[in-house]
RNA sequence: GGACGAUUGGCUCAGCGGUAGAGCACCACAUUGACAUUGUGGGGGUCACUGGUUCGAUCCCAGUAUCGUCCACCA
């Protein structure tokens, strides 16, 4: 053996150089040496607020574990990274850095506002060159095509004169939702509601019998209403359709419209139509032909009134509105804090304005219907299947998609305007007429990520990676991003891409929150830094926590200690290791056959070969968390506790040549097996275990059902309860660990050789003894000879409670097996079962009874 | 108002038509032969509630309650 281990296990001393050997050597980007099929995963774009999100810490966890294990199976794996694509958040990381200084964009301009937030971009590097430059690991991307400057760009602007010509992209006057603080159009998706505290004001319009009364949680709007809209068969307004009703304050005068719309059991049954104001009142206008009065400018202040709420915020103009109606005596009730449903900027908050504007639009219906019909013809699977009626949902009532956004920071919408009012979309190798102008807005950052799964090969081109790697397999994400990225890449894709999906399956797992189970909030002081406790614990004790937590679909809590219990499990896999390969474990020379084996090994090459089998079916399956904990209980408890302690005798005694090989193997198998989930540990150990190259391109291991011995599994079983027993019989007669008794055993052949490694785990000195003390397990008693007397009353109370617990289980089983419903019905082999456990509990009460009257009286 | 999910030991969560599980926390003992980032032993749950199906229900069905998330243009 020329290498060896070190004595103590850190993280950090093995992690940092391993990265930057993997990096250099490419295993992070694409391996395109096998003829096998493709299975591709591709990242979410980073997090470009400069701080890694413990979201997207998870989403790189489990993809990067489902990698690795598909290419030590043999899979072509490419890891995209990460896209640069045009966030918001980059942008308003930027404005508040001019915010602090007392400055907006607009103060800046265009062309200095993008070169600053490029400033930044380069600056920070995103989340995971953050993270490599961190490690000390020197990254050329050669498979970065998809920058804002480059192909991106092109793929971009060829999609949008695609959709163009494909009457999937329009422009139209419209209300949409409008941020006054942002200054932009928002989608429907940017809009976050929440219920607000407001107002519900019912205000007479008209005076005496022609007078009609109206509710409202916008007071200020009524500076802009054309119309008031009743149920047409609303009875008690029946004779007030198609009148007139004067407008207070502005002294206008407006129809009474009857609509569908209305819903007469609302409020007062009549409803006030601010077309220009409210996306409702605008259909109701469009219906009706109703006048649009704006009243309300892009800050949201109230203009063109020419009355005193002029200048006005919106906030402010809503309380003067009905104070001056209250003291016209118009306010016939309010409420008072009225909750309704209010929409927010989802970038800052700011209560979003309803606003009539010209934008562009995506005609949703053809592609949502596209992406719909891909999931429900199961071209493609969303995993866990729960969140399949979200998706549809959320794609059969899509409405049209705001594209549009007055915003510097994105992809510059590519058409251009002729002096009279010409439109032409100029493509990516298209110039403009001389004298043309370009629409000033960019494209929502979703319409460019929507094109990630394509666009990363280098579409439009017709390249090979896209030939090789479209559609990719399996898209890892959280299901909070659904509907922002994964259905726009359905869509995009599937137009771009002659109808097929971009991926066979989207896994969507859940978001880390904290141990509580409640969200990270900054607020709250309750968000985890991921690098802080990658450096503390080390990236595998981190990276196994989150895998071990990620059950499909649903939230896992993360707190420190589970992230240190993690640690402690490396710890002890590093301490395992080094103890076999100190007691010469080996992967030199043939594994020895079974046959030759004692049953000792044979059920640890059993268990192995169950756990390999059951830990790929899992990861396969997407059911991280069950895989590790698996692992975990097969790498702790048979192996550590049971394997290694079972095999200390053989060890001491210098005579387990077969013992040590397979020893070997099982480490061997085990490594790789973990590798996916703590790369970095299991690296550094098969490579001194095995002296091989690197465990990242090995083989994934396979299981060896010839290796399957129930019988020996049995066995061990047998061992496990008669060393409890006398651990058990130890610990309460208050025998000190290290010391060692005389004592011997009476046992069936079958487990009398093995009676030695008992011994030596329970530290007994076998021999010919008088006994003093007696304990019994799995059919074998064992008997000491204690210096000293025992303590009677301490065994009389332990055997009386197994007595007990047996007696309890017998009766249990004596009725089932009296109950002719059960004999009659229930299967076979469920009967069988419980005729052995009443076997068993009737030789167990025999005994324990025996050994209590055995006793000496106390 | 819709959709989905949850309710299991102190905490976070698995599980399953056939005697309730894990990790952490807790109690006791122990520095022993790789590991105190440890070992050994132990305590702790009428599986939210009410009905139904079944020989048998924590599991399946129906209803109730509480909680969570997402969606939604009711003024």
């Amino acid at each position: 053996m020329s290498a060896e281990l070190a004595s103590t296990f850190s993280p950090a001393e093995i992690e940092a150089p391993l990265y930057e050997k993997w990096v250099a050597a490419g295993y992070f980007t694409a391996d395109a040496q096998s003829s096998k099929p493709a299975f591709s995963l591709v990242l979410p774009p980073p997090n470009v607020t400069g701080v890694l999100h413990i979201g997207h810490a998870l989403d790189q966890t489990l993809q990067d574990c489902l990698s690795r294990m598909k290419r030590m199976q043999g899979f072509e794996v490419l890891w995209l990274p990460g896209m640069d694509h045009a966030g918001i958040a980059t942008q308003n990381v930027v404005e508040k850095q001019l915010a602090a200084s007392g400055k907006s964009r607009h103060d800046l301009g265009r062309e200095e506002f993008v070169k600053k937030v490029w400033q930044w971009k380069k600056e920070s590097g995103g989340a995971i060159l953050g993270q490599m430059k961190r490690l000390g690991a020197s990254v050329d991307w050669s498979r970065e095509r998809f920058t804002m400057d480059e192909g991106m760009s092109k793929a971009v602007v060829t999609i949008f004169k695609r959709m163009y010509d494909a009457d999937l992209i329009y422009r139209a006057e419209r209300i949409i939702n409008w941020c006054p603080r942002c200054l932009t159009a928002l989608s429907d998706i940017e809009v976050e509601h929440s219920d607000d505290a407001g107002e519900l004001v019912s205000i007479r319009y008209g005076d005496g019998d022609n007078s009609i009364v109206v509710a409202t949680t916008r007071a200020e709007t009524m500076l802009g209403d054309t119309a008031v809209a009743v149920h047409p068969e609303d009875k008690r307004y029946l004779h007030m359709i198609g009148t007139t009703v004067k407008v207070p304050l502005i002294d206008r005068e407006i129809p009474i419209v009857a609509d569908e719309h209305v819903d007469p059991a609302f409020g007062t049954g009549a409803v006030k139509v601010t077309p220009a104001h409210d996306p409702n009142d605008f259909e109701i206008g469009l219906r009706h032909k109703l006048a649009s009065i704006v009243i309300l400018d892009a800050n949201a202040i109230v203009v063109n009134t020419n009355s005193v709420f002029d200048g006005m915020d919106r906030f402010d103009a809503r309380k003067a509105v009905v104070d001056a109606l209250r003291a016209e005596g118009r306010i016939v009730a309010e409420k008072r804090p009225y909750m309704h449903a209010v929409g927010h900027c989802s970038r800052c908050d700011t209560t979003v304005e309803p606003r009539l504007s010209k934008q562009w639009f995506v005609k949703v219906a053809p592609m949502a219907k596209a992406a719909a019909d891909a999931v429900r013809s199961g071209e493609v699977k969303i995993e866990p299947e729960e969140l399949a009626p979200r998706y549809f949902e959320w794609v059969d009532n899509m409405h049209d998609w705001c594209i549009s956004r007055q915003l510097w920071w994105g992809h510059r919408i590519p058409v251009w305007y002729g002096p009279q009012g010409e439109v032409q979309v100029v493509g990516p190798d298209e110039i403009a007429p001389a004298g043309w102008t370009q629409d000033p807005d960019v494209l929502d950052t979703w319409f460019s990520s929507g094109q990630w799964a394509f666009s990363t090969f280098g579409w439009p081109e017709n390249t090979a990676d896209l030939n090789k790697f479209y559609p990719t397999s399996v898209l890892v994400t959280g299901y909070d991003i659904l509907f922002f990225w994964v259905v726009r890449m359905m869509m995009m894709s599937t137009f771009a891409m002659d109808g097929v999906a971009p991926f066979k399956t989207i896994m969507l797992h859940g978001l880390v929150r904290d141990q509580f189970g409640k969200k990270m909030s900054k607020s709250r002081g309750n968000v985890i830094d991921p690098i802080e406790f990658m450096d503390k614990y080390g990236a595998d004790a981190l990276r196994f926590t989150l895998a071990r937590g990620a059950n499909p679909g649903t939230d896992q809590a993360l707190a420190e200690d589970w992230i240190g219990g993690s640690r402690n499990f490396a710890t002890k896999l590093w301490n395992a290791t080094r103890f076999a390969m100190m007691n010469g474990a080996t992967v030199q020379g043939e594994l020895p056959a079974t046959d030759s084996l004692n049953a000792i090994d044979k059920w640890i090459l059993s268990r192995l070969s169950e756990t390999v089998s059951e830990v790929t079916q899992l990861l396969e399956q997407f059911e991280f968390s069950r895989a590790c904990e698996t692992m975990y209980h097969f790498a702790w408890d048979d192996l550590c506790d049971w394997y290694l302690e079972l095999s200390k005798e053989a060890f001491s005694k210098g005579d387990a040549a077969a013992t040590k090989r397979v020893l070997g193997y099982v480490l061997d198998q085990l490594f790789r097996l973990m590798h996916p989930v703590m790369p970095f540990i299991t690296e550094a150990m098969w490579t001194t275990l095995t002296g091989g190259q690197t465990l990242v391109t090995a083989q994934w291991p396979v299981a060896n059902p010839a290796h399957v011995d129930k019988k020996a599994e049995s066995l061990v079983a047998e061992l496990q309860e008669i060393v409890t027993e006398v651990r058990r019989f130890r610990n309460d007669q208050g025998i000190k660990t290290s010391l060692k008794i005389p004592g011997r055993f009476f046992a069936p052949p079958h487990i009398a050789q093995y009676t030695s490694a008992i011994a030596f785990v329970v530290r007994m000195e076998l021999g010919d003894i008088t006994p003093t003390a007696k304990c019994e397990a799995a059919g074998v008693s064992v008997e000491f000879d204690l210096s000293q007397s025992i303590d009677v009353v301490a065994e009389r109370a332990r055997l009386e409670k197994d007595l007990a617990t047996a007696i309890k289980d017998q009766q249990t089983a004596e009725i089932k097996l009296a109950n002719e419903g059960f004999m009659a019905k229930a299967p076979e082999n469920v009967v069988v079962e419980i005729r052995e456990r009443l076997e068993k509990t009737t030789t167990d009460i025999e005994r324990i009874t025996a050994s209590l009257t055995a006793l000496p009286q106390s």
